[in-house]
DNA sequence: TTGAGAATGATAATCATTTTCAAATATAAA
DNA sequence: TTTATATTTGAAAATGATTATCATTCTCAA
């Protein structure tokens, strides 16, 4: 069973056939995914499936925090699992000059961010990180 | 002459009421503003204003990169100058909590980030942080 | 099997933002 | 200055993403 079904059991939130579609769909996603991208391989599971129960079940997920929303400027809307739903955890670069989304980690810089929360007298809970960039030539 | 003024001459765009009103708003916030919250303020100066004007200047000034547009979940975005258009540089910790937006900053993070851009092929032209945490209790 | 509550899809409503457009204003040319 | 052209403006309409509504359909325990 995944780990947003077992979840859901967890809570007594009931496991429909629609929310397995797109359950589905995010935890066999490489990466991304847009609230479109989610609802058209949804509905290849689940033909009747309609946008409000993607909306309605990707919030859920987003209060569960089993799922994060990712919002840049001028690019639409992007889901991904988060750390707690996911082995990896990773921030993004943004290439300036084709909107690509790439991903890196580094613990070194989790270090710091939560060095600096509590420099500034909080315990960090979550972070966002986005480096905007431009692709060097000499490679 | 303020900078987004100097900027606007230098680029032959001209510098109307409407645009001098929002720009008076924009150099004299302290902080961070709402796009109703520049309107509200610029109509003081000028009645007339409309918000289309409004949402016109501040995009305009966004491709500028004199201001920059910071969009947190759940929070009205807020627009604020850039390091291009003020001294200082920060970056902010959101308490989950209440909601409120504190700042800091750290020459460490920075340097960090550009040498993790840098790693990873890219050339950082900028970059945005964000921290979520929760107030800590003996201070 | 049945009945109360939860979930659903279609549609309408909402909200921030963008576009349209005719009128007003600024700019340049003569 | 007068005139012609281009830019800017505010109001209103359009848009696009998201949320709320609501009648219908499903779930599942009794």
């Amino acid at each position: 069973m995944s780990v947003f079904e077992k979840i859901f059991k967890q809570k007594g939130i009931s496991l429909t056939a629609s929310r397995l579609a797109v359950f589905n769909v995010l935890e066999n996603a490489s990466g991304h995914m847009t609230i479109n991208g989610i609802f058209t391989a949804a509905k290849q599971l689940d033909p009747g499936l309609g946008l409000s129960t993607v909306y309605r079940t990707v919030n859920t997920l987003c209060s569960l925090n089993l799922l994060e929303k990712h919002e840049f400027p001028d690019i639409e809307a992007v889901y991904e699992k988060t750390a707690a739903a996911a082995k990896d955890h990773h921030h993004h670069i943004i290439d300036r000059d084709n909107g690509k989304i790439e991903e890196f980690s580094s613990c070194e810089l989790d270090n710091l961010l939560r060095k600096i929360a509590r420099q500034n007298g909080y315990d960090m809970l979550g972070h966002k990180i986005e480096i905007y960039g431009k692709k060097l030539q000499n490679k």
